[in-house]
DNA sequence: TATATTGTATTACATCTGTAATCCATATAA
DNA sequence: TTATATGGATTACAGATGTAATACAATATA
């Protein structure tokens, strides 16, 4: 029974683009996060070659170029993150979290809606 | 204007202490955090400086031993690491966050009555 | 075929983090 | 007064992270 392994912020954005679009060379990855950060290619290669080791992606050799590809899914990193975030910053009570963000951000009607409906089917 | 600094996992266990009751000596933060880890009492210091050069944290020399306090609020350190968290997950969507949660999480019928509540507030 | 390019692998290096241990000065006890 | 305990300051040290540069091998080009 395998976690996923822990992805730094800046490993979070090479997964994003390989879960938007993969198999993907490492050319392809560079080329979309030149046009959103900063980073030199060989940064973005790095950062490829951690995510391999810790087995979060791989890659087939297609020609005499890489073609990486995920390993674990977008969803369950988002679920191991959200819940390793909550843990820390509420301890697991995310009550508090919940009522005070709430209040404070901008939900659409629709949003409030589609909200109030998944508390509903909770109540069952 | 001055944005909240950066606090590490382990850092955030003796912010919450601080939080919950200031000014406190390093040894009363080291016995409350005896009880729910076992860091060893140097290590739980060390963080306690840590803070404290990074100005989360000042102290009052009372006698020849310090109290420490927070010198930023729970609240804002909260906010900004849901924001920083929500920015790197969600691409600062909330929506999703509150989706996933709502959905994976214990509520009790009465939390759940609560957040409805919020919600219904939020439509007017 | 010799050379330049390009993709991959290896190495670099400072900072942050987790997790302490050691050193030092002072207060306390004998 | 002298030895000891205790709190704080400094130092330690490995692994993760951000951010690359350099070395190397295969490929494309002249």
């Amino acid at each position: 029974m395998k976690s996923v392994p822990h992805i730094s912020d800046a490993e979070w954005e090479v997964m994003k683009v390989l879960w938007a679009k993969a198999p993907c060379t490492a050319n392809e990855v560079i080329e979309v996060l030149e046009a959103q950060t900063d980073w030199k290619p060989k940064t973005v290669r790095t950062l490829l070659n951690r995510l391999a080791q810790k087995q979060a992606i791989s890659y087939s050799q297609e020609n005499r170029v890489y073609a990486y590809f995920p390993l674990v899914s977008e969803d369950e990193c988002v679920k191991s993150e959200t819940q390793s975030f909550l843990k820390r910053i509420y301890g697991g009570a995310f009550k508090p979290l919940l009522v005070n963000f709430l209040k404070e951000e901008q939900l659409s009607a629709e949003d409030i809606k589609e909200l109030k409906n998944i508390l509903e089917d909770k109540t069952k």
